[in-house]
DNA sequence: TCAATCACG
DNA sequence: ACGTACGTGATTGAT
């Protein structure tokens, strides 16, 4: 008979960081317990053993801990993703009927131990999983230790028997202990001989066995003068070392190996799985779902239909004609445009441009009217393409991608065959119709066509999964009104682009550039040497060690060179003012001057992405290039802003909200105080600054008003003292009072702040006033850092996530108030709390009003919400 | 691919 | 006592 008993903490750890994090869809960590299990399979499938437990360590202190204070067996800095996954470890070894073993005092290993002997004893074999090499001290003739190792991903198992411990070593198993009292531990548990490493103890303990006999032999072993006197000196510490390293066999532990005979996985097993996405591995063990458990989500698709092939006009417009009909289609397209696949009902219906013998064009004109309604994923970028393809975007009545944003917006990916996966617990097949060569004579069509009409039919039934879950988190008003109507206007926006004055942008770039070059030498004078400013490390190595500044904060990799440290420096020696200079330069140069150059479109304008599913809050997010970060801060840098220009005969309307977060702040919050501050129409920070601080408001000095402006900033933010300290050069007692005071004053933000993050801790997420929700489940963790950082997310998002709401719907309102009244102006931009449209000089006035007044009537709050709008003919003038 | 830096709200 | 403000994207250097 043979026991198999597995090292829990020691596998448990391999899986965490072998294997590529994976979470479920609420982002809980499942990757090490994932890792655990298949190891589990392989190796019981391998070694078939009649019976199955595994061990785990325990938090209290052993008793090498109280026999030996030096002892520090690392218990803690285990990762939050790792702890986390222990207990549920434990839960499905429970749901799997497979016994567990802890004992407090005793670490896993010493369980290891005793098993072992236990078996032996009982006349069995025994096989010890784990990846501790401590362990091959207990390989005997009837115990094997099978020794797993993480090498980039790959798990790999060694038997070691005692013949493949002594070809290995050269000892016998036992003298383990001897060769670790000589070497220390690997992971600095207890020390050995200071001095000896493994090459001296291996020759050792092969010359002498046991460091007993070493010991004896003392005075006249062979080896090097300087060893011989580490050994004599740290004898002490290797005969301490020996009895740390030694396993104990005889913990007081009840086994008795018949127990552990292997028995079938209980019925809590597959929901538990199922609640894991474990779906691979329910398939694989081939779990059934017990009688009494309903199938976690929606059923999953049937991915097969009637595939038809579309070629000639009479049958398209047979199929219109349905599709009309029909309460909607599901439709997917190829990015150029040269195909597209319509699923409804029980046919899939496949259109090719190459394989169509009519009018392209004009069946997808059809196809895009508003009387085919069309479910689809990532409408926004279809309607770019199509709008730029001069076709119709009318009808679409549902975006997947943007559904599964709002039903988990932490998600980070929505690809339709991620989404999938975590919807159905089922793989799909990759997106191989997106893929470059696909229908070129060089792809694989077959396979692309496959893929197409399989991530169809995955669309329909996301919709079918995801259409529910918007009614029932009361999401509806915002997908329906804001979110997806957004799409065509973000498209829109994209399609228009922005015109700049190309070269005055490309005399910029030759002015920036000559202006590093000049610092750089200076920069290598003062240095003594040239070298990489752009280098943090070796800028670092040049200010720190070669000119010893004293140096600031740290980074993972060195002393931090960034803008706040070097500004501490800047008056100890010129250089650190050059390389100010010199960064900001060199910034200009490449992100604006040279990235903006390089996406100029043939029409001279820029055509940014606007991103609907990438922030945890609800902003957009705008790519390639980044237009939501030109420089403004500086005088220098807002010359960009004199760059984005209007057409000719246009205007550029910039319309803005006034301290929209503060204002909602004091809406949300409920604080009456601050509510009055924002009606009486004053300053709102030299108001708060009065308030707060008890002066009266004519005599708010110019740095008080700036204090009460970075404390409003940071409340909104979730402050800390230290913090507020650092970004307004005070002392962190000084700080401290300005929030108390604050706080004191501003009651309703008080409580709100305690308020919000109490009710996030229950309900297990935030959400903003349309209801657009951000899970938190850092609020549960047990790590300090980690959870106050979602008492800190829980404070923002309402208020950001709000702000974007508000401001995505006006901007469906503008858009829609332009056409309606035949203005002639279109947005272009948005930057979170502002908008840019270009329009005719002649209805500059007409538009800028148009814009204030959608962008203030979106909703009504307990504070006035405003906005003003501006014009001019660049966008640094429309500023005002 | 990650880390550091810096541009924005 | 812990470490020290929310949300983004692009560029550069180093691995």
């Amino acid at each position: 008979m043979k026991l198999m008993v597995i090292d829990g903490n020691s596998i448990l750890n391999r899986a965490y960081y072998g294997i590529r994090p994976l979470t479920t869809r609420e982002g809980f960590y499942t990757h090490a317990i994932y890792g655990f299990l298949t190891t589990m399979k392989r190796l019981t499938d391998e070694e078939k053993p009649d019976a199955l437990c595994v061990t785990f360590d325990r938090r209290e202190p052993t008793f090498r801990h109280k026999a030996f204070p030096a002892y520090k067996a690392q218990r803690k800095g285990m990762p939050e993703e790792l702890a986390m996954q222990l207990p549920v470890l434990k839960d499905v070894l429970d749901a799997m009927n497979i016994p567990r073993y802890e004992l407090p005092g005793y670490e896993a290993d010493d369980l290891l131990g005793t098993i072992s002997r236990k078996c032996e004893a009982a006349g069995w074999d025994c096989a010890v999983v784990t990846g501790d090499k401590d362990s091959l001290q207990l390989v005997t003739g009837h115990t094997t230790v099978k020794l797993v190792s993480t090498r980039m991903g790959q798990t790999t198992t060694r038997d070691m028997t005692p013949e493949a411990f002594r070809a290995e070593y050269g000892f016998d198993p036992v003298h383990i202990i001897d060769l670790k009292a000589l070497m220390g531990d690997s992971s600095d548990n207890y020390p050995g001989v200071p001095g000896v490493g493994e090459k001296t103890a291996l020759e050792l303990v092969r010359r002498y066995s046991s460091i007993d006999a070493l010991y004896s032999a003392l005075p006249d072993v062979d080896a090097k003068p300087a060893v011989l006197r580490k050994l004599a000196e740290g004898e002490e510490s290797a005969r301490q070392s020996f009895r740390l390293a030694t396993i104990l066999t005889d913990a007081p532990l009840d086994f008795d190996p018949a127990a552990n005979l292997r028995k079938a996985p209980s019925d809590a097993l597959y929901p538990l799985f199922l609640k894991l996405e474990f779906n691979k591995l329910i398939e694989a063990w081939k779990l059934n779902a017990p009688a009494d458990v309903p199938e976690i989500g929606s059923e999953p698709p049937e991915l097969t239909v009637a595939v038809e092939t579309v070629t000639d006009e009479a049958r398209a417009g047979a199929l219109l004609a349905r599709w009309r009909e029909a309460d909607h289609v599901t439709l997917l397209a190829l990015p150029d445009l040269s195909g597209v696949i319509v699923d409804c009902g029980d046919v899939s219906a496949e259109l090719f441009a190459d394989r169509y013998a009519g009018d392209w064009n004009a069946l997808l004109r059809a196809l895009f009217t508003g009387d085919v309604r069309k479910v689809s994923h990532n409408v926004k970028d279809l309607m770019r393409a199509l709008l730029e393809n001069g076709l119709p975007i009318e009808g679409f009545a549902f975006d997947t991608a943007l559904a599964a944003y709002l039903a988990d917006a932490t998600a980070g990916s929505y690809d339709v065959d991620r989404l999938f996966v975590s919807y159905f617990h089922r793989e799909l097949c990759k997106p191989a119709y997106l893929e470059k060569e696909a229908f070129s004579p060089l792809g694989d069509r077959a396979a692309a066509e496959t893929a197409f009409h399989s991530h169809t039919a995955a669309v329909e039934a996301l919709y079918e999964a995801l259409a529910p879950v918007l009614e029932e988190r009361s999401l509806h008003e915002l997908y329906y009104d804001v979110e997806l109507p957004l799409c065509a206007v973000l498209a829109r926006m994209e399609t228009v682009g922005c015109l700049v004055d190309r070269k005055a942008l490309a005399e910029f770039g030759g002015q920036m550039e000559r202006r590093t070059r000049a610092l750089e030498q200076r920069i290598y004078d003062a240095a003594g040497e040239t070298f990489n400013i752009n280098s943090p490390r070796q800028l670092g190595a040049i200010l720190f060690e070669k000119l010893a500044l004293p140096h600031g904060k740290k980074t993972k990799t060195g002393w931090s060179t960034n803008a706040d440290v070097l500004e501490k420096l800047r008056w100890e020696t010129p250089i650190v003012a050059d390389v100010l200079e010199y960064r900001q330069y060199a910034k200009f140069k490449s992100t604006y001057c040279d990235g903006l150059l390089k996406v100029i479109a043939p029409d001279g304008r820029i055509h940014t992405s606007f991103q609907m599913t990438v922030t945890a809050t609800g902003r957009l997010s705008s790519t390639e290039p980044n237009l939501q970060n030109i420089p403004t801060r500086t005088e220098l840098g807002s010359e960009f802003r004199r760059m984005f220009v209007p057409a000719e005969g246009c205007v550029l309307v910039d319309a803005d909200y006034s301290q929209i977060e503060l204002r909602l702040l004091a809406h949300i919050a409920d604080d009456k105080t601050m509510q009055e501050a924002f009606q009486s129409g004053e300053d709102i920070h030299t108001v708060t600054a009065s308030q707060a601080f008890g002066v009266p408001a004519g005599e708010v000095t110019k740095e008080l008003r700036s204090h009460a402006k970075a404390v409003n900033f940071g409340i909104v933010y979730g402050i800390s003292a230290f913090s507020l300290a650092q970004d307004i050069g005070v002392t962190v007692a000084e700080a401290k009072a300005y929030i108390d005071s604050y706080l004191a004053r501003f009651s309703g933000v008080r409580h709100y702040m305690t308020d919000v993050v109490e009710r996030a801790k229950a309900a297990g997420y935030v959400e903003t006033l349309m209801h657009r929700r951000r899970a938190l489940p850092e609020l549960a963790a047990s790590n300090f850092q980690t959870r106050s950082f979602g008492e800190r997310v829980a404070l923002n998002m309402p208020i950001q996530g709000t702000a974007a709401d508000i401001i995505k719907l006006a901007m469906v309102r503008v858009d829609e108030r332009l056409r309606e009244e035949g203005l002639r102006g279109r947005l272009i931009l948005q930057v979170h709390d502002e908008l840019i449209v270009e329009c005719p000089e002649e209805e500059a006035a007409r538009t800028a009003a148009l814009v204030e007044e959608e962008m203030e009537r979106v909703m009504t709050l307990s504070v006035p919400l405003t906005a003003e709008a501006h014009w001019g003919k660049n966008w640094l003038e429309a500023k005002g």
